[in-house]
DNA sequence: TTTGAAAATGACAACCATTTCCATTTCTGC
DNA sequence: GCAGAAATGGAAATGGTTGTCATTTTCAAA
């Protein structure tokens, strides 16, 4: 892991739900790590790779940022506040399962997010 | 409805599924319509507005739009050759609307895909 | 310790979807 | 036909993200 990827690990659990590349940066800067823009996005590139970190949008189109858990799951985001839930996917992968046999398909994997509006908003 | 409201609904009648701001421009003028990619994007906005189209984002943040009521389906990729096949998705819904319901979400979507290497690659 | 290749870094420029701006054209009611 | 409002579209601006490349750091071998 490099000195960048540790920085914006830490990063992200400081500030302990999403938070884009932009976001990242600014709270590193603030924290007198001294980091360009581009090294945020480029560990966050490889945490993502390493499924060490979730890529999820806004509706804007942004992307997002978060630590993720080793079990493979899902999540349920209020399109207006960000309130993220975690889903049990099993249905989910035994869907992708059954479908990619079906076809003929082989390593077979599989994205699924679900969207709303929470309670509270 | 506008003259142009107009016509980027029937390009999305004509592709038939997803499709970008930018590839709905591009399928109008290959179809001699002349219309402004600013148009498009007006257009757009209205109708998802309007609740007449769905607006989504693509795995890398562009948007992606669609006729409300279409038939919602899934794709199987394959990741070497691009080779896509739609697959039927009602288990996915269900899930996306329990799993919604569960934790007081509503106006409920979702998205997935599924990947893999298909059997010619 | 020195050295040299490979990886990491970051300032800057390039990219591209989307929006804003604004001048021009088209529509609509009178 | 006329005036005002709405629609249109080309050009420029915006903003997140990626590419470029020269410099710095890392680290193992000599």
């Amino acid at each position: 892991m490099s000195k960048s990827g540790t920085k914006v690990l830490n990063a992200l659990e400081r500030v302990g739900g999403f938070a884009s590349a932009q976001e990242l940066h600014l709270v590193l800067k603030r924290n007198q790590e001294s980091i360009g823009l581009t090294t945020v996005y480029r560990a966050l590139q490889t945490l993502v790779a390493d499924k060490s970190v979730d890529l999820l949008r806004r509706e804007d189109g942004e992307a997002i940022y978060r630590l993720c858990g080793d079990a493979h799951h899902h999540h349920l985001v209020c399109k207006n506040c960000g309130k993220t839930v975690e889903i049990e996917g099993g249905v989910i992968e035994k869907w992708a399962q059954k479908s990619g046999d079906e076809h003929g398909f082989r390593d077979i994997g599989h994205t699924a997010e679900i969207f709303g509006i929470c309670s509270d908003c």
